[in-house]
DNA sequence: GGTAGAGTGAGAGTCATTCTCATTTAGGAG
DNA sequence: CTCCTAAATGAGAATGACTCTCACTCTACC
């Protein structure tokens, strides 16, 4: 985890160095958040989980760590925005899974053949419309174990 | 296309029967003006489509709407809601292609054979992760024909 | 044709997010 | 080490999509 962290902090401070941005203290706190809780968190989770990070802080470097692509911003259904690793850090291609209750979203892995079939499917699609698609994004709704209990 | 808005129109008032809501002129307005434009229309264009409909109209007209089952909200990566006849009305399944640019979002229909491998997928998923899983939403995320060409 | 309850609409209110700007901090030059 | 310049910070104001309020209107049923 030590030499983890390390390593993500090159990438992340590499990222940033090719937007002409300074890798900060509160930039590493809260990047380092995000890899801790391994699923997209709202602004109140990061603020709760950093220490004296004020809110139009926290919105600003967002918006830098996303421009310099260290961050990717996902839009649940609650209305909240959501902030996770992107994929080029975390090398990890993975889908959502929302909680149309809570708006709890957790990440979840797919299969090769779906990813397969995935791309073949933006290929024809783009085709037909003429859109240039650089990026899918699959979102499975339903409820979360807690609210199923609870709702019963 | 006469007697489709009328087959339309009975299964919408049904919908809204069942809610206890009455299909009034303004929520007939707005429901043909999404039926006219083939793809979710947000606030705005909603209200440029429709003659005499005040914001606070249409949208407390469009949630008696998606709660009733005839209307669904998509939200978009532009923060704005934007709506469309659910797939129960239009009996059409498909997913959408969304430019980063502009925000266009329009409808693309899918492979029976993508639909298999997304439905066995949320199974598994759902499986591992305790969630019911009741919907899926597939997003391709790319640049549309005008934006492709400005950007140039 | 009366009336109870649903629908309407103009404007006020809410709240996540963004902007402003005075102050602080970081990092290179000398 | 000490300037110096530009970036970063943070408290609060501003923005804007969306929701709520409430007096008024309409509709369906008696």
């Amino acid at each position: 985890m030590e030499r983890a962290a390390a390593a993500l902090d090159g990438e992340v401070r590499l990222l940033l160095a090719t937007r002409e941005q300074r890798y900060t203290g509160q930039r590493r706190e809260i990047v380092h958040a995000l890899a801790g809780l391994g699923r997209p968190a709202t602004i109140a989770e990061l603020l709760a989980a950093t220490r004296d990070l004020p809110q139009s802080t926290a919105y600003r470097n967002l918006a830098v760590l996303a421009d310099a692509d260290v961050v990717r911003r996902v839009s649940g259904p609650d209305g909240f925005a959501r902030f996770e690793l992107s994929e080029a850090l975390s090398g990890d291609h993975h889908h959502h899974v929302v909680c149309e209750s809570c708006g709890l979203v957790i990440d979840a892995a797919t299969s090769p053949r779906l990813e397969a079939a995935l791309a073949e499917t933006a290929r024809l699609i783009a085709e037909a419309n003429g859109f240039e698609v650089t990026e899918h994004r699959l979102e499975l709704v339903g409820r979360c174990r807690r609210c199923r209990a609870a709702a019963c």
